[in-house]
DNA sequence: CGTATGACGAGCC
DNA sequence: AGGCTCGCCATAC
C-alpha cells in the first residue's frame, strides 16, 4: 500500500470536526477497507496518550462507546464527547442521525493530504 | 508461516 | 432487550 493502513485511519479521524462522530465501519469504508472495522478499532487502541488524533469521535454502529480493554478508562470517551457538545440519551447512545459526520471519499482525503505534505 | 487477538458488525435466537 | 455465534482483517508473536 502506498500509505500504511493505520496512518490512513488516523488521517481520516483527524478530519472529524468537534461536535461530530463517526462509526468504526464508516472510517473503514472511507479508507477503502469496508470490512475492516475491527482493525480500525485496533488502530485507535494503539494510539499513544496525548495524540492529536481525536479518537473519541469514533464510536460503534449502535451509537455507543465500546472501550473494553483495561488499559483505557471506559468512561473517558463519553466525558470528552459530552464536553464537545454530544448528547447521550438515557441508554448511553448518541443520535447518529443527528451527529454523524458526513465524511468524505478517500480520493478527496488523499488529495488533501498531498496538499499538506507539499 | 500458522494462530491468536480485538475500542466491530450483522444475524439469530 | 440481552446474549450468543460468525465473519471479518491488519498486526502480533
Amino acid at each position: 500500500m502506498a500509505v500504511d493502513f493505520f496512518q490512513r485511519v488516523y488521517q481520516v479521524v483527524r478530519m472529524i470536526p468537534r461536535g461530530k462522530v463517526a462509526t468504526y465501519s464508516q472510517i473503514a469504508a472511507i479508507v477503502s477497507h469496508p470490512r475492516a472495522a475491527r482493525t480500525v478499532g485496533w488502530a485507535l487502541h494503539a494510539l499513544p496518550d496525548g495524540t492529536d488524533v481525536p479518537w473519541q469521535r469514533v464510536i460503534n454502529a449502535q451509537g455507543t462507546t465500546s472501550i473494553t480493554c483495561e488499559l483505557h478508562d471506559p468512561l473517558l470517551q463519553r466525558e470528552i464527547l459530552e464536553e464537545e457538545g454530544i448528547v447521550f440519551d438515557e441508554e448511553g447512545r448518541v443520535d447518529l442521525e443527528r451527529y454523524r459526520w458526513a465524511g468524505l471519499e478517500w480520493p478527496e482525503i488523499e488529495a488533501l493530504w498531498r496538499e499538506w505534505e507539499s
